[in-house]
DNA sequence: CAAACGATATTGTCTGACAATCTTTCCGGT
DNA sequence: ACCGGAAAGATTGTCAGACAATATCGTTTG
């Protein structure tokens, strides 16, 4: 068991509730709601907040508070093209280390229950299938700072803010993709691999720039300068935009799974 | 322009003492010192920590502290792959982007001071010089999620882990390297900008590769119980060591500048 | 209806405390 | 002297509570 301190274990519980959408992108996380839930004290509850904020996982506006991040199109694409290269390399990796003892073993017991087995139900199994099998690929690589690396990319977090969009023949492609990948993996085939990776990553990133932008977090922001133009005119958010509350006016473009 | 809380202004400056090796490799953080020498909290700091551990740049021993990371030799080849791959990115993107409006006046800008001046005059020197190249490099890319990944990679803190095996020869060959690349880059030419830039890494993670043991935190613990012997004996340190914080043995494996 | 004004919620940071754990020192026995 | 172990000291892990600063929301007013 971990016995690690309990702030190991809360960045874990926190981890894996935005994994499985039980956190939500924009959603807000409130402090004294949290601490009391867990029974911690802030202290506690802000170092973690640190670590995540850290990773990129929330973000954290003075004075506001922290909300599980929420990416514009532009940060999403450009993590597209940045995990394209490093999932690349992993995959060469893992092709050429096909015959280092253990690693296919590893390899077939993570992948093949994913690929076998019968037609995906929806958009979050296939997050957290797809996550699965990219991190396969991944631990295959041995490359432990690469692991630790992708892990901390949060692509699953990425692809639950955009889960609206999925399409069932989307989804189907998606693992014919994964399995094209995996068997150029399995034939120790570098360059097959790469090939087969990067033309899944490539649609993929053609799926994060076709979806609607009401998904993205709107690029505004960022560049708080004094030009009185956008900030002083309109009450900030113009039309339906989303005021964080509590729970969850970020559903607004979450559909059901 | 520094309107920062107090926490954004503690990491920004622990994070500068790093880069310029005030800190060093294995240099034990202890909370009590830095909370009075910086007048703050122990909570405020604590906070720092985390955001710094989740970066990578100092590791948390649970009942032992904070201290600024040191890498095994494994550790450092396994980020010099990945920061591989990610340059190469960089250095196409740059390369690429050279005709967009004020791209490659800020290269240049950024680059010109590097390459053209006199000798440089130490390891340190070039440390910082060699970080500031290659930073240019990805802000010319255009990317800010990789830029900013690129600076979480912090490669100058290896690099500073490991100038006492830099020799004037490395110095000077590598520097050949950065004109080679900022060259290809100018002629926007991706596909020779992702050579030189490959050559360039790679020799580096050979020099990596051939660094000797010594300067690397060693492969083993992780497990129970640590081979004793180490810092208890000696004085620590003959000079007049400021007071600022307490020096381990991990000094002894730094020679000066 | 918009701007000004409070009332409330929430965060930023501090102080001080205590138990848990690691380090160093000290001590008795062989 | 040497070894193992107990006691003392240092340092971290976590908590509770406090207060000021800032944001948010509802209400009043021109």
């Amino acid at each position: 068991m971990a016995a690690k301190g309990k702030l190991a274990t809360l960045v874990a519980e926190l981890d894996a509730r935005m994994e499985n959408a039980a956190l939500v992108s924009g959603q807000r996380l409130v402090e004294a709601d949290l601490t009391q839930e867990f029974g911690i004290s802030r202290a506690l509850l802000r170092e973690a907040f640190r670590h995540l904020a850290a990773e990129g996982a929330i973000e954290m506006v003075p004075n506001r508070g922290a909300e599980v991040r929420r990416l514009t199109k532009c940060e999403a694409l450009e993590l597209f093209e940045i995990r394209t290269e490093l999932e690349v390399l992993a995959a060469r990796r893992a092709a050429s280390r096909m015959g280092t003892p253990g690693v296919a073993q590893v390899f077939e017991a993570s992948v093949t229950p994913l690929l076998s087995g019968p037609q995906l139900s929806g958009a979050m199994e296939y997050i957290s299938e797809n996550e699965a099998f990219h991190r396969a690929i991944f631990v295959a690589a041995g490359n432990e700072t690469l692991l630790d690396l992708a892990r901390k990319l949060r692509l699953s977090q990425i692809m639950s803010q955009l889960r609206a969009a999925m399409t069932p023949e989307m989804l189907a492609l998606s693992q014919r993709e994964h399995r094209a990948v995996a068997t150029a993996i399995r034939c120790e085939d570098p360059a097959m691999a790469e090939a087969e990776i990067r033309q899944h990553l490539d649609r993929a990133t053609q799926f994060v720039y076709q979806a609607p932008e009401r998904m993205f977090r709107p690029e505004a922001e960022r560049s708080a300068k004094d030009n009185g133009e956008s900030a002083a005119k309109r009450p900030l958010f113009p039309g339906p935009q989303p005021k964080p509350t509590r729970v969850s006016s970020a559903l607004r473009d979450q559909e059901k799974y």
